[in-house]
DNA sequence: TTCTTTATTAGCACTCGTGTTAATTAATAT
DNA sequence: ATATTAATTAACACGAGTGCTAATAAAGAA
């Protein structure tokens, strides 16, 4: 389990992490539709893109001149993985986290 | 959901990915103790624990002249429901994951 | 008070990361 | 060939992060 240290180094990012989340909203996105994530400029992106790629954490897919970004279920699992393998250890304050979750909802 | 980012930029540095293994293995331990984490000096260790503990994850309890630090689980069940909330997304590629961990401890 | 132990803060050096604009590459169309 | 669209790489500036040593603070013992 070495890589996660670099997994969470690329997830720690803003502008990368908004990038994930809009990949999980909305699936496969180019490199442009992507940019729009925050006030930033192309050349930006695409090199937040390239950190997200290195780690391992999206696929690059190429459709006419555009590059299709989309999300490695694989990383993911690796991470979730280990968070599951302490579940033991916050799972009771889990439920003290939902309980003021939907607390907060109200 | 803001803070994650955060938490994941915290854990993103090799260093303090260490220690959270470390008290994950080991619970409470002084920051003399976590000091052998890596080959660093002590104020150095200070400050990447001042940053887990800005970040939630960490707790802190003085006992004679130490600083004592322990895992936040709060933190953890932040991340932890957030990978779960996805795990649609992502679980099917943890089998197969399973297997090929499997498969290596052969 | 003074000394010892433990940890943190201050000050400085240096690297790394991120942003920009300009230039280049890639793919396609005219 | 030339132009258009999409994306990346190059080159540079600058702030943030990390490491060190020295100084300071905190807690307890002599």
């Amino acid at each position: 389990m070495e890589n996660l240290a670099s997994i969470f180094s690329a997830l720690g990012d803003p502008t990368r992490f908004a990038i994930i989340e809009r990949l999980l909203a909305n699936g496969e996105q180019s490199a442009g539709e992507l940019q729009d994530v925050a006030n930033i400029s192309a050349p930006a992106i695409s090199r937040h893109l390239k950190v997200l790629h290195e780690a391992g954490l999206v696929n690059r897919k190429i459709n006419r001149q555009q590059r299709l970004y989309s999300l490695r279920p694989e990383a993911f699992a690796t991470v979730g993985s280990w968070f599951i393998s302490h579940q033991e250890f916050w799972a009771k304050s889990l439920d003290r986290l939902e309980a003021a979750l939907k607390k907060e909802s109200n």
